[in-house]
DNA sequence: CCGCTCGTCTGGAACTATTCTAAATCTCGT
DNA sequence: ACGAGATTTAGAATAGTTCCAGACGAGCGG
């Protein structure tokens, strides 16, 4: 999904962010992917365009991007952390044979709603993640 | 939960593993605690009753206890693989205060019921993964 | 438009978690 | 008890991420 510089810019200010070129363009990367990249698939990414972007920097921009809810984080076991400008809530399939990381839709299970589980422990987030395989690897 | 050595090393033979200290040892331990320990958990802990197991092999025995179904690892965000002796389905409430992992009672909330999703990808497991604040931390 | 102030970016070093290596040791079937 | 092959070990190597201190530049007040 293509997204004009513009918008991204106007969310960035939006949440008091700084607006930087490579805020600009991990931003732009992320709402353009649905593949849930890894920091390094960002730099490559980026890169590959002719800018120069550090590896700090990746981290720097995605650490502030995260904490200002533009972009969310997840790790998954084994490996580097992915992420994802898709924040609205839903889970994730991950595919034991591609290692593809794939949206499922959100359902709440009745649980976050009430923030309560049934023996009083309060719940502010949750997440599925479903080990399984995707349609490609059929 | 205190079980006895000799009980563990049948397990250990059931599956086919050569029955080994640093396995008994390691599955002891991880038998005998819900906090769900770390590499780094199991190995001070281990080497606290007098034994010396290197790093590598607590590596090398949590991933044959794992390849063999005896244990299974979870990847929490940021940090440590960590591993549970407890290997009937549940989920996990990660405390936002303490950190702390606990066992959430398992529910398959109708999701993949037959391993399949409703738009055909089939699933393995599944695990949900609450984010609140336990009993302890009120 | 200019200059100042911080927030941000950078390369590289440091750090943490995990894996690899090759040699020593041990388990268990025979 | 023997030997083949699995397991353990210390240490080096790797992968992912964070830290650092200096250079840079976004955006505000003038
Ligand atoms: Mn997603
Ligand atoms: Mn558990
Ligand atoms: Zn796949
Ligand atoms: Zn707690």
């Amino acid at each position: 999904m293509r997204i004009d510089d513009e918008s991204l810019k106007g969310l960035l200010r939006a949440r008091g962010l700084r607006v930087t070129e490579p805020r600009v363009a991990v931003l732009a990367y992320l709402a353009s992917t649905d593949r849930h990249p890894t920091a390094e698939d960002v730099e490559t990414a980026i890169n590959a365009n002719g800018q120069v972007l550090s590896r700090a920097s990746v981290y720097n921009v995605l650490h502030s991007l995260t904490r200002a809810g533009l972009v969310a984080g997840m790790s998954v076991t084994d490996g580097a952390a992915r992420y994802d400008a898709h924040v609205a809530p839903h889970h994730h399939l991950l595919c034991r044979t591609c290692g593809r990381v794939e949206d499922v839709p959100w359902q709440d299970f009745g649980i976050a709603e009430r923030g309560v589980l049934p023996d009083g422990r309060s719940v502010r987030t949750l997440a599925l993640t479903l080990d399984g395989v995707c349609n490609a690897c059929c």
